[in-house]
RNA sequence: GGGCGUGUAGCUCAGUUGGUUAGAGCAUCUCGUUUACACCGAGAGGGUCCGCGGUUCGAAUCCGUGCACGCCCA
């Protein structure tokens, strides 16, 4: 089973598409061939955030809760005049509607790139990953989790991002290096003259500081620890303590804790079991907060309140530049001695999180969320991860490094819509709050459900949202969380035992490399959870697709390339001939000229098996010494092509078989050949005629043979050439279920008696072709006589070859000469004659 | 800062366990079209195999080191 990639329908379509899918066509294809029964599946991811966005700016809509479903809701492309005014809000159950809507006309759009680029996916089942066997596989996954303890809710902070206002996981996060600068700002210390100055990246958080702290041995800050400090501004006190954690030689080497700046707040907060003091709102602005009460105490309250109201209500960067003004007011400050900001900024560049999809750096906020055990089971993941056969093996560290620097659990829930919900319910005690340690989830028999439209068991109606009654949680699940069971969705695991203990583990995941972290690493995670078992036994990993100047393709650079106009310039073969010219796991710089020769080759393809199936003579038992010389070169061409396809090294098969097909057949054999193989139909007898019929005989083979080693790359072509004579006479209706080239295509043929017999006769043939090209005569151009030079032994071995030569060449008369002092194999010309040019 | 990958002809890339004179295609130049194919054929020119050091009889290949580029992570 192949575990394909199920694409993100409404993201763009572009070559990189065309790239991965057809390598990893190509190795289905080339395992068919062996013999291998495949199952391909094909599915869409279509939930989750890339579809919400999508759907939202193409309609120019916006999912509101709270607003009332409107049933029958059409909704048309927004025009730009509409798109001036505000979105309009829609119910959520009218949004996911939409939704389905849009995504059903993007993935008719991939469908029918990949039926033109002629993936060989069993397309009858086909799956989406928001649809009923796709929610009902995620939220069984949550049910399996939830009994086996793996899966727990806790209110603690998260990565939030401001702008989609949902939770996001470390998977989902990367750092960007961004200017930033350093504040510099004077706290004071409780009950003395004693003050200090602390460096920070964000003084807008300093509402929110509830702690000092500077490493244990740094001698400037020792005396402090175990005293308050005191802010400016705020007049807050908090704990000033000592920690490994702070770096003496950043900034002033004693920083402000807040809640929170980043993730060392949130260890510090937990560690020393700091306040919690939220200043942020989930929308990125400053919330409303109350000094002089018990969550934010101040020494002087009203001074803190007039401060804090310059600030209320503005997002982080406003609230940033005011706060920097009122810090430079001497008033402020705690210990009386000037203004608490001590120089200007000090700008800096410094790594911030954000949402890998975000334009504003992640917040992180206390929020409740769903999380998946992953900490405390590392070692088994990384085992798993060796268990896995990759390709190339170097990614196999790539899994290994992210796996070993996970620092999180798993962040399971999305406050968003377009989604899996997860299928919970929580009690309303007696004064409505939800009770989140008597969580109700769903019975298996049931999914899937909503449990903002579904009832918990034990409830009515009438019970959800009053107090004593229940509430459904609105969220979703993380999308990776149902992507992540891509092998158990094609195998029907929960739902059909024997399917899935036939289809489960897959054999091949093919995915490009940027999402290891993620689709692969939550893959392997979700397989050892639920069934300690690997998802797959092999990955291959595809490289990327550069623009020519090795830049990353992205729409924010305008440098994406669209696949359908090459396809239709140059052929669906000859993409895929681009390809799988490229090695597995190797970024690749998009290079037009390759589709180019990609299309040459068809047409050669198509020539040579024009010109092969047209020497109609019959086929007598291949024993002519140049055609036994071929046959092995054949055979041994089979055999290392089939060697490179097992080690997934198609792209090494292709050239092989590519420059053989040139070189030694369409350049040389078929010329050499030529002439004997039309001896049948001109009438000759004896010894003539078998020679004639071993000349067609081999030349047909040679043709099925390398049909057959292009047919994974070059499905059209092969098959239509295939279908001329092959298919009738090997009884095998399709190329793509005839055999692979082995044994049994070669082994009744007798060895030839001289291992290098076809290359002296192309050498020789080549010597008297550049003897032509000195006297600037046509290669058809007929000789009258040459003098051909060659030493002894190899005048000797070129014998049994020596007609077709002569014929290939067109020599009337010859005579040889040996001469000892010429390398083995090396033929020189002298004397020849060309026949007068023929006048038309 | 850590890890991985890449560096070979003007361009895109092969190059297996170390082994003759380092290859292909494209591009360039010369020549050649009656008989499968001009979407063709024959031929030619084109290289400090990123630099330095080492191992070896012998290094594009193995080891060390530096540089450049890309990616992943902090």
């Amino acid at each position: 089973m192949v575990d394909t990639p199920p694409p993100t329908a409404s993201g763009s379509l572009h070559i990189g598409h065309v790239f991965s899918y057809t390598q990893a066509d190509v190795m289905v294809r080339f395992k068919r061939m062996c013999g291998m029964n495949i199952f391909y599946p094909m599915g869409w991811d279509d939930n989750g955030l890339p579809t919400e966005r999508r759907v939202q700016n193409y309609y120019h809509v916006r999912c509101d809760p709270n607003t009332p479903y409107e049933p029958g809701l059409e909704v048309e492309e927004a025009s730009a005049k509409v798109r001036k005014k505000p979105a309009r809000l829609v119910s959520r159950p009218n949004f996911i509607e939409i939704c389905y809507g849009l995504i059903n006309d993007d993935e008719d759009y991939f469908r029918a790139l990949f039926h033109r680029l002629g993936l060989s996916v069993d397309w009858e089942q086909e799956y989406q990953t928001i649809d009923d066997h796709c929610r009902r596989t995620a939220q069984h996954s949550f049910l399996d989790l939830w009994q086996k303890g793996l899966v727990y809710t806790s209110d603690a902070p998260t990565m939030w991002d401001v702008d989609y206002q949902t939770a996001v996981a470390q998977a989902e996060a990367e750092d960007r290096s961004v200017p930033g600068a350093y504040h510099r700002i004077e706290f004071a210390v409780e009950g003395g003259e004693d003050s200090f100055v602390i460096a920070t990246t964000r003084p807008e958080l300093l509402a929110a500081c509830v702690g000092v702290t500077a490493h244990p041995d740094d001698e400037r800050y020792k005396k402090f620890f175990g005293q308050r400090a005191v802010t400016p501004l705020f007049h807050a006190p908090v704990p000033i303590f000592s920690s490994e954690l702070a770096d003496p030689d950043k900034g002033s080497g004693i920083l402000m804790v807040c809640t929170f700046g980043d993730s060392t707040d949130v260890q510090w907060w937990r560690d020393e079991r700091l306040a919690l003091r939220q200043v942020i709102g989930r929308n990125g602005r400053m919330l409303p907060i109350e000094f002089g009460s018990d969550d934010f105490p101040s020494l002087n309250p009203e001074q803190a309140e007039r401060y804090y109201a310059e600030l209320e209500g503005k997002n982080v960067k406003q609230a940033q530049k005011r706060i920097v003004e009122l810090l430079g007011e001497p008033e402020g400050s705690a210990t009386g001695r000037g203004a608490p900001l001590q120089s200007e900024p000090e700008p800096i560049e410094h790594p911030v999180k954000f949402y890998e999809r975000g334009d504003r750096p992640l917040e992180h906020l206390p929020t409740r969320q769903w999380f998946a055990r992953l900490m405390d089971q590392k070692e088994s993941l990384l085992a798993k991860g060796e268990e896995v056969d990759w390709h190339p093996p170097f990614m196999r560290a790539r899994f290994r490094d992210w796996t070993e620097n996970l620092s999180l659990d798993w962040c399971l829930s999305r406050q968003r819509y377009f989604g899996v919900p997860i299928p919970v319910w929580y009690p309303l005690d007696a004064a409505g709050e939800p009770d989140y340690d008597g969580v109700i989830v769903a019975e298996a028999g049931r999914l899937p459900v909503d449990p903002t439209v579904d009832l918990p068991p034990g409830y009515d109606a009438g019970q959800r949202g009053e107090p004593g009654g229940f509430v459904g949680d609105p969220d979703i699940f993380d999308t990776w969380f149902t992507s992540s069971l891509s092998p158990q969705i094609s195998s029907h695991w929960g739902s059909d035992s024997v399917r899935h203990a036939k289809l489960f583990p897959a054999d091949v995941r093919p995915q490009a490399h940027d999402i290891i972290r993620t689709w692969a690493f939550y893959t392997i995670a979700k397989a050892f959870l639920h069934e300690d078992s690997i998802p797959w036994k092999n990955a291959m990993i595809s490289g990327w697709i550069l623009d020519p100047d090795r830049k990353k393709m992205s729409k924010s650079k305008g440098n994406v390339m669209t696949p359908l106009p090459l396809l239709e310039k140059y052929t669906a073969d000859a993409g895929r001939y681009w390809a799988a010219s490229a090695r597995l796991g190797s970024d690749t710089a998009f290079d037009e000229k390759v589709w180019k020769i990609g299309k040459r080759l068809v047409t050669k393809l198509f020539n040579a098996g024009k010109f092969v199936l047209a020497q109609t003579g019959e086929t007598y038992p291949i024993s002519a010494e140049l055609d036994r010389a071929f046959v092995a070169k054949l055979r041994n061409l089979a055999e290392s092509s089939r060697e490179n396809f097992e080690a997934y090294n198609y792209a090494h098969s292709l050239q092989e078989t590519e420059s053989f097909f040139w070189t030694h057949f369409t350049d040389t054999y078929l010329e050499l050949v030529k002439v004997r193989a039309r001896l049948h139909a001109d009438g000759a007898t004896g010894d003539d005629l078998l020679t004639s019929g071993s000349a067609v005989a081999s030349l047909r083979l040679g043709l099925s043979v390398l049909l057959r080693l292009f047919a994974p790359v070059l499905p059209y072509i092969t098959e239509e050439v295939w279908s001329w004579v092959f298919a009738e006479e090997t009884g095998h209706a399709s190329i793509h279920k005839a055999p692979w080239p082995s044994d049994s295509d070669f082994s009744a043929i007798a060895p030839p008696d001289d291992a290098l017999s076809f290359d002296l006769a192309v050498s020789a043939h080549a010597a008297i072709n550049k003897a032509k090209a000195d006297a600037e005569v046509s290669m058809g151009r007929e000789v009258e006589t040459i003098k051909l030079r060659a030493n002894q032994g190899t005048l000797e071995r070129l014998g049994p070859v020596l007609g077709d030569v002569l014929s290939a060449a067109r020599c009337l008369s010859h005579v040889t000469e040996s001469h000892g002092e010429l390398e083995d194999g090396v033929f020189v010309i002298e004397d020849a004659v060309f026949a007068p040019k023929p006048v038309k």
